[in-house]
DNA sequence: ATGGCTGGTAGAACCAGA
């Protein structure tokens, strides 16, 4: 049969857009997506490296970013929507974090970067962990009245299953799978009830993860991986999506992100 | 050996990531 013409959508965490130009062009020209979607760009929209992007056809660069740190980009060769882009601030402290569009078939985009906590579990200990709850708070008092078919992609910075890390038992005190936040963003989950095309099309408990420590001496050996970068449909869309990859290849790529992309691709 | 590295920005015996 005849491949129908998909929308192929990537979403990675790169760690600093302008470090990482030359890989994000690889993955341009390997994977052809339609939309690219990026956090932690690391650069201010004043100089966003714009000259590749538009070379490989991605015209539309609905960017969010801020000084140092954080920062989100939507890259895309289709065109978008012309409306104003939503830049929901859920975390209330005037951070980059999120970005959101409406694609010409009507579903909604929107690219975040939940933040990552700090080190200990404790809001009262941590102020940052608590604004990580409360980011996702926020967020899932948006999603509970989301109406519009949606994509929701990003780092979460959450690996929620058993399964999503080297060792439950080991991280269990470890931000980014603590019982709190793992049932935190269950609540955000069953608010729409988004579908974690993550594990849709890789059943736990299939490892699957798509973030190693840049401090391991070799990553693919100790391979203590977690799946903290996700892909939620809204039900409508989840149906549309026909394969789902993570490119775990891209993390021996010369000068790495420590996140992999994931990449949709849905039948439209 | 869950921080052993990495980037941005300053020009750090720094900060943040997760």
């Amino acid at each position: 049969m005849a491949p129908m013409a998909n929308l192929k959508i990537a979403s990675w965490n790169i760690n600093s857009v302008r470090a990482r130009l030359d890989i994000v062009e690889r993955l341009l020209i390997e994977e052809t997506p339609e939309i690219l979607c990026l956090q932690e760009t690391k650069v201010v929209d004043e100089t966003f490296p714009h000259e590749m992007f538009a070379r490989h056809g991605y015209d539309q660069r609905i960017l969010h970013g801020q000084p140092m740190h954080h920062g989100v980009a939507i890259l895309s060769r289709i065109p978008l929507d012309a409306e104003t882009p939503a830049r929901h601030d859920w975390q209330d402290n005037g951070e980059a974090r999120h970005i959101g569009v409406r694609l010409p078939n009507g579903i909604r985009l929107e690219n975040v970067y939940v933040p990552a906590g700090g080190d200990i579990p404790d809001r009262a200990q941590n102020a940052k962990f608590g604004q990580k709850l409360d980011f996702l708070g926020r967020m899932t008092r948006w999603s509970e009245s989301l109406r519009e078919p949606t994509l929701l992609v990003g780092d979460f910075n959450i690996a929620p299953l058993e399964c999503d890390v080297w060792s439950h038992k080991q991280l269990l005190d470890v931000v980014s799978h603590t019982p709190i936040e793992v049932e935190t963003l269950g609540q955000l989950q069953t608010s729409h009830d988004w579908i974690d095309l993550g594990r849709r099309f890789v059943p736990a408990p299939q490892r699957n993860y798509t973030w190693w420590s840049y401090r391991a001496k070799d990553w693919a050996a100790s391979d203590r991986g977690r799946r903290l970068d996700h892909m939620w449909a809204s039900p409508a869309v989840a149906e549309k999506a026909v394969a789902h990859r993570v490119l775990e290849s891209c993390r021996s790529w010369l000068r790495p992100s420590d996140h992999v992309p994931l990449i949709t691709e849905f039948e439209v």
